[in-house]
DNA sequence: CGAGCGCATTCTAAAATGCGCTCGGTGCTTTAGT
């Protein structure tokens, strides 16, 4: 049997670039990383495989509404032996799931969760033949301050013991990879990558000196933009300020608004109720939007990783988008003020947690009074406090110290080299695709900022519609029936 | 680091200036049940 008959039962005829490879790998038993874009069809490369292998398959998803919608697809195209199991579910529904465990194909979990004791012996006894790992980068993004659970995945794999891991996501460079690979133990993986390499979005990039100016400039092209339109912003000030100074209509999207407002912003951009979205990062992974013509930046992103899939949110339908930067002297230091608040420097290090370990009681009041994220506090907390039987205080310390210096040593590198790529005179795209090891590729006139005059944002529409548009219609037509729900 | 806020100061007033303080991004979780 090829892999190709497995298409019998699904709603499909072919398989999309990179699909079968990746299936063929699991189901041969072999661990898999699958760099694949965004449309790629990826909840097929374990969809197949889970209703074919007997047990259950475990999918570790980073956010509560992508397990969610996941679910919601999965169940539209009669795949229903699959759930979500997390903590905005009603106790009645979570007993529910653990009851009918066994029949399950599929359940979409969080790292938090597998973190919980009780859980993961729960998921012991029943046989777990394929761990997939959604949105994999999140393990080097989040996984090492923000969201640490995210690297015990690969302890979990092995009290499961050792799984097929399948490894997916979007966009990842050399670092990144290796990140995921030595964080879930992956030997010898197969590797399916695909280029980042998005020739339809023009990439445009400028520096104003002052944030007054920067934010008229912002407004001017907002205005122009052709829409839908994301803007991504440092803060969430700057999100609701903007918005609210946007002559058109608009709305703002972050991390601190209540749920439902959330939700609501976000159906309403789905469904171009509003076309003009000022957000923070909290908005976008895992939303597809095919028509997204410009995404603006008035905000330096920490990394080219996170640049580049924060661009990527644009023209994902093929056809051309714009991808602009307006940034301000002051975009460059918000990165490295967060690196402070989240990584205790070498001097803190020294002079205030070494001294303190030295008197009973101190070590936990410093902590507790310690001027860093909730997130760093608690880290301090499980590996100074906590962990306090086992092992000597001073190595202790001194192994925290190292891992610190290390991280500061790589965020810091991120950062430079995201500032230096925006202050570089040569080609925007070849950069990013030198970054990511990729061979040198500059489009002919859709390229970048410092390889042509910038188009008129409004004109990548007009040209669409007169030009590639026609192409675009015709390759929708031919491939009607084969369209795949995207995930 | 630096933007923005409240507050005090400042030539009897009013608006402007300056000081010090605060804040700045991403999300998940606390199984159930007599």
């Amino acid at each position: 049997m090829t892999v190709t008959n497995l298409l019998q039962d699904t709603p499909f005829d072919t398989f999309r670039p990179g699909q079968e490879e990746v299936i063929s790998a699991i189901l041969s038993g072999r661990d898999t990383l699958a760099v694949l874009p965004t449309g790629s069809g990826k909840t097929l490369c374990y969809q197949l495989p889970a209703g074919i292998m007997p047990g259950l398959t475990i999918v570790v998803s980073p956010l509560v509404s992508l397990m969610d919608d996941q679910v919601t697809q999965l169940k539209m195209n009669g795949f229903q032996r699959v759930a979500a199991l997390h903590g905005n579910k009603p106790p009645a529904e979570k007993k529910r799931i653990w009851q009918k465990l066994h029949l399950l194909k599929l359940l979409y979990v969080s790292p938090e969760m597998l973190a919980v004791e009780k859980i993961r012996s729960q998921f012991k006894k029943i046989n777990v033949p394929l761990l997939v790992v959604d949105e994999a980068h999140c393990i080097s993004q989040w996984g090492h301050e923000f969201r640490p659970d995210y690297q015990n995945l690969g302890r979990f794999r092995k009290e499961l013991g050792e799984p097929v891991l399948l490894a997916l996501t979007a966009t990842a460079s050399e670092r990144v990879r290796s990140d995921i690979m030595s964080s879930l133990n992956l030997q010898n993986p197969v590797i399916e990558a695909h280029s980042v390499n998005r020739e339809n979005i023009f990439l445009a990039i400028e520096t104003q000196h002052d944030p007054q100016s920067r934010q008229q400039r912002l407004m001017e092209l907002v205005t122009s933009a052709a829409k839908p339109c994301i803007i991504y912003t440092g803060t969430r000030r700057d999100a609701e300020v903007w918005s609210s100074l946007y002559k058109g209509a608009s709305a703002y999207y972050h991390g601190g608004m209540h749920a439902e407002d959330r939700n609501s912003i976000q159906g309403q951009f789905l469904y171009n109720e509003i076309d003009v979205l000022f957000a923070t990062s909290a908005f976008g992974m895992g939303i597809n939007k095919p028509d997204v013509r410009s995404v603006i930046h008035g905000y330096m992103p920490p990394s080219i990783e996170q640049y580049v899939q924060e661009i990527g949110r644009a023209g994902r339908d093929g056809e051309r988008a714009i991808a602009y930067a307006v940034l301000a002297e002051s975009d460059f230091v918000l990165p490295w003020h967060f690196v402070e608040m989240e990584i205790p420097g070498q001097k803190w290090l020294q002079e205030e947690l070494l001294p303190a370990s030295e008197t009973p009681g101190k070590l936990e009041e410093l902590i507790e009074g310690a001027p860093f994220a909730e997130h760093t506090t608690s880290l301090l907390r499980s590996h100074l406090i906590k962990a306090k039987a086992k092992g000597s205080e001073r190595k202790r310390i001194e192994r925290l110290m190292t891992h610190f210096e290390q991280r500061r040593r790589e965020r810091s590198q991120q950062i430079q080299k995201m500032t230096d790529f925006v202050h570089a005179p040569s080609c925007f795209r070849k950069q990013v695709l030198a970054y990511f090891e990729e061979e040198p590729f500059a489009a002919d006139k859709w390229c970048c900022s410092n390889c042509h005059p910038v188009p008129k944002l409004s004109s990548a529409l007009v040209k669409l519609e007169s030009t590639v548009g026609w192409q675009a219609l015709l390759k929708q037509k031919l491939h009607v029936g084969a369209e795949q729900n995207e995930t």
